[in-house]
RNA sequence: GGUGGAGUGGCCGAGAGGCGAGGCAACGGCCUGCAAAGCCGUGUACACGGGUUCAAAUCCCGUCUCCACCUCCA
């Protein structure tokens, strides 16, 4: 049994066939700083890190590259706009994105590049595209480079476009270009933007194209030739298209798989965007859901399935996702602290088969379902089995409610502290019932409530948890 | 116009020719002083119309609806 992944190139599910035996290389095109990232921004993030899990768990040695594009029209703009350098707004919102990261448990990648930092790379290959003739020097004094279409006959593979049917490039005057389709490798400095944006280059000052630091990194970080090269299907044109038609056409056989994630799209909560409404992680605790529950949200769906965003599904997920968390705690007091043991059959499966993850998750809650019929009847040694697989599971998913990524922080001294409060009045509340005093004792069950305490009554006796806010 | 997806029970969401994935919610039961949690049970779902087949949510034809991308969105 052996990985399968969808590789869009191909349009099927192939065997995942590593370049080198033993060893994975993985390159995500990662964020472009122009803003903080809101959860669908997170999917992507989310996604191919359970692919990397799912990869080192497989027994691979995983290289995973992720890039920062901290330089863009956007930024620019923005960099205008607020009268600061570029820099600081990418700067600040990569900083705002890789929190979120650490908050939905996204490991961080072997290497973080940034395209800025890549320059002298896309230099020497825009030189050799230049050299072989798919690329040229505006003609009418700009400075831009232009990828020339029409030089590579592929052009189009990955989307299954075809050159004639485009609708013409934007990134540049038309004058400028010999066809209408060709894109920007090297942007000429412009009077109108932000003249710390631009370095020296063989074509004179300018700043790069949108699609040239990806084939720069890939080869810079990971060689002519790697794994697998994932991102949103936004991406698949024109950004990866290009990206593969560069990288080609300089000889590079690029990227083995294709993979690409789905949207998760914000649905009627797109309308409240332009009140700066956007869904982040912020907004999602504000509503009392916790970061490993929309991570949780996110792995219920295939990650090639459109996810349409909505409070009403999250909530449901939270749920879902509390139902396992229960037994893990439970099964945690009943048999001890237990180390991560083996994930099942049905769930190796679900995972190899293109990482279904909804299959995956209905293979934990069998077992979680197992588990806590084993809790009820007081068969330990079962259900602590149980947990040790259960726990197995969401680690590689990266939703074990023990990983120390989801540990508030700042509440591990408080948990003594409560505990011996809440204990005082589960003292007060056991005397009651001993002595059939039923208001007396809920009473202190409902005041703990209120204070967001939930006391359950067990076979062992009273157990409390916090409240979901 | 081009390319690619999708329509599954009250909701979310897998599956892709034959045993009702799983979760959430609901209802009934067990347990409980009452709860909570948990367990057991209930629902007879596959956009529509044809067709192929012993058998179709799954394949074929047609129809409808929705969505994404088509040059700087993960």
């Amino acid at each position: 049994m052996a990985l399968r992944l969808y590789d869009t190139l191909t349009r099927q599910v192939r065997d995942f066939e590593p370049r080198e035996a033993g060893r994975a290389s993985i390159y995500l095109c990662g964020l472009t700083v122009q803003s903080g990232p809101h959860i669908g921004h997170l999917r992507s993030g989310v996604s191919y890190d359970v692919l990397r899990r799912w990869l080192v768990h497989s027994g691979y040695e995983v290289t995973f590259v992720r890039n920062i594009t901290d330089i863009d029209d956007k930024v620019l703009a923005k960099a205008l706009d607020q009268g600061r350098p570029f820099w600081s707004i990418a700067y600040e919102n990569e900083v705002l994105l890789g929190a979120s990261y650490r908050a939905l448990n996204v490991l961080p990648p072997t290497y973080e590049p940034r395209a800025t930092a890549t320059i002298p790379e896309m230099h020497e290959l825009i030189a050799m595209l230049i050299e072989r003739g798919h690329a040229y020097v505006a003609p009418d004094g700009s400075g831009d480079v232009y990828f020339s279409v029409q030089s590579y006959p592929d052009y189009g593979q990955l989307s299954r476009q075809k050159p004639g049917e485009m609708e013409p490039a934007t990134d540049g005057p038309e004058r400028a270009k010999k066809d209408p389709r060709d894109f920007a490798l090297w942007k000429g400095v412009k009077a109108t933007e932000p003249q710390d944006a631009y370095w020296p280059s063989p074509w004179g000052r300018g700043r790069p194209g949108w699609h040239i630091e990806c084939s720069a990194m890939t080869y810079r970080f990971l060689g002519p030739e790697f794994d697998i090269h994932g991102g949103g299907t936004d991406l698949v044109f024109p950004h990866h298209e290009n990206e593969m038609t560069q990288s080609r056409a300089v000889g590079h056989p690029f990227a083995r798989f294709w993979v690409h994630n789905g949207m998760l799209d914000l649905g009627a909560e797109k309308m409240s965007k332009s009140l700066g409404n956007v869904v982040d992680v912020a907004a999602v605790r504000e509503r009392g859901i916790r970061p490993v529950e929309l991570r949780y949200y996110m792995l219920a769906a295939h990650y090639r399935a459109r996810i349409e965003f909505s409070w009403g599904a999250l909530e449901e997920a939270a749920s879902g996702y509390q139902r396992i968390e229960g037994f893990i705690l439970r099964a945690t007091e009943a048999a001890g602290v237990t180390a991560p043991t083996v994930v099942c059959a049905e769930f190796a499966e679900a995972m190899d088969d293109d990482l279904n993850t909804s299959a995956a998750l209905a293979a934990l809650h069998e077992v979680v379902r197992e588990g806590n019929t084993a809790l009820a009847g007081g068969e330990v040694d079962k259900a602590r089995g149980a947990l040790g697989s259960a726990r197995a599971m969401l680690g590689l998913l990266g939703l074990d409610p023990f990983d120390p990524a989801f540990a508030s922080g700042d509440d591990r001294g408080l948990r003594e502290t409560v505990d011996a409060l809440v204990v005082l009045a589960l003292q007060q509340r056991t005397a009651a019932r001993e002595r059939k005093d039923w208001a007396a004792a809920d009473a202190v069950r409902d005041q703990l409530k209120q204070a967001g305490v939930v006391v359950e009554d067990t076979p062992h006796g009273p157990r409390w948890t916090i409240a979901r806010l």
